[in-house]
DNA sequence: TATTTACGTCAACTATATTGACATAAATCT
DNA sequence: AGATTTATGTCAATATAGTTGACGTAAATA
């Protein structure tokens, strides 16, 4: 019967007499030059994991299994609990996708040899393959953007980055890069 | 019966064997440094996104209205196509959100003037209050990141992320932000 | 022995997206 | 004026990714 929630939708614009426009809404929050930087981050990563899910659907896997497969590949020989912890998604959650990747031969599971309750996950051969053509689409963007950035501002983005997340959280992703810098200095 | 994949869990892991480092990913992708600046940009991103997230709880909205919300508050009087072209959704998908924004009052909707097809939408002053604290959460974020960041990276970081988008898209976003600063420049 | 820990699983539910088909009113073409 | 295209709305079915809550089990630990 009425249409969305006007019936006969109302009457013309009358644009001036609206009073918030984006200027306002910018100058409200401090500066529209960081409104800007939200937009273009958004935008930024809008296209940034669209290349990997372009590859993902010729294996029917979503973004929930690359996210889990790159992990793995990343820092081989992960617990269930510090993946969860990474993610920041439920055991129930994880364990769905998981359980796809196990049974499709991308990860493996074995028991821990310190702690025999603890599953240390690892990518197969075919596994890293994958973790590796995905990981390489989306570094090919940021060595495109450092070849089209000037030098000088080449540097700053790893540093942007790690600014924009959380403080309690940089320690730990610290960590993380430093586990999978040294997990491969050790090959 | 058997868990997961496994029915017993294998054997102790012998990480020696493993072959699928992380050293070897990155070196096979091309550089360890753009794989580093990929998972920034993931943890970058959960913690960007998990501000609003926080807020929009108290509403009973997600992460599609203030994406809706945003968008229309920025660019008063878009229309759905422009904000379908912008979102990179379907119609359908659109609308359930767009729905409740406007039966909830934070988004109004006008006949076009040119074309009465069209329908303009427009933040109600409600709406445009939620979207500028939702802004504001947000830029704050990237205020903090620039106080925290050497002058020099500064500038660096909106060229950054705009080298990350599509470069196909790039003018379309480069038109947005455009139309977003005049339409404020005008009040 | 009792408890805690690390994990798995079933079930029901929500949010966000999809495809496909069809409806309507306004604009535009012939 | 009549036919067609455009802008939008709507119904229905489905997929993916997440949630909470409750319960089970094997291994570690007190």
């Amino acid at each position: 019967m009425d249409e969305l929630v006007a019936g006969k939708i109302p009457e013309p614009p009358s644009v001036a007499a609206w009073p918030n426009t984006a200027a306002e809404a910018a100058a409200a929050a401090g500066d529209g030059d960081a409104l800007e930087l939200v937009e273009l981050f958004f935008f930024a990563y809008r296209d940034f994991v669209g290349d990997a899910d372009r590859l993902l659907e010729n294996y029917g896997f979503g973004r929930a299994h690359h996210r889990v497969l790159h992990f793995v590949n990343r820092r081989p020989g992960l617990t269930i609990a510090a993946l969860l912890d990474i993610l920041k998604i439920t055991k129930q959650s994880l364990n769905r996708v998981l359980k796809q990747l196990l049974e499709a031969g991308f990860v493996e599971a074995r028991a821990g040899v310190v702690d025999r309750r603890q599953r240390l996950l690892y990518p197969t051969p075919k596994g890293a393959t994958l973790a590796r053509d995905l990981a390489a689409l989306q570094s090919a963007r940021f060595r495109t953007v450092m070849d089209e950035l000037p030098p000088a501002a080449r540097g700053a983005a790893s540093k942007f980055l790690f600014a924009m997340i959380d403080s309690g959280e940089r320690e730990r992703v610290r960590a993380h890069l430093a586990c999978a810098k040294t997990a491969g200095a050790a090959t």
